[in-house]
DNA sequence: AGGCTGACCTGTG
DNA sequence: ACACAGGCCAGCC
């Protein structure tokens, strides 16, 4: 599989996430990783700093739930208004988490 | 080749 | 809950 497959495949994934459902970049990465042979959430991140745009970027945070650096107010007006459970400026990943097996 | 950096993760204290 | 350390994979000097 080629980078730019790589990147495709991660875009296709996140397009994916229902509307008021989270994934974590390690999950993403986990998910691709038997089809891609990689599994690095740090390549996850740097795929959604450089492209992004045109994908619910802000349905992707950390496993803590906290929101991707620089971009916290609009991410979290966006889950916001989605309806994702919040506490405080962090996503609940117990209850808005998402995971492409389980039943949307 | 070698070193540094990053929208990360997990385990410890 | 927070700070740190080690591990991780690619990209860019």
């Amino acid at each position: 599989m080629t980078p730019e497959e790589y990147v495709e495949a991660v875009l296709a994934l996140v397009e994916r996430i229902p509307r008021g459902r989270v994934m974590s970049y390690g999950a993403v990465a986990d998910a691709l990783a038997e089809r891609s042979g990689r599994n690095s959430p740090r390549q996850i991140g740097g795929i959604m700093a450089r492209h992004g745009g045109g994908v619910p970027w802000h349905r992707v945070v950390n496993s803590t739930g906290r929101l991707p650096p620089g971009h916290e107010r609009e991410a979290r007006a966006r889950l916001l208004a989605e309806g994702v459970p919040l506490r405080g400026d962090r996503v609940v990943i117990g209850e808005a988490g998402w995971h492409p097996d389980a039943a949307e």
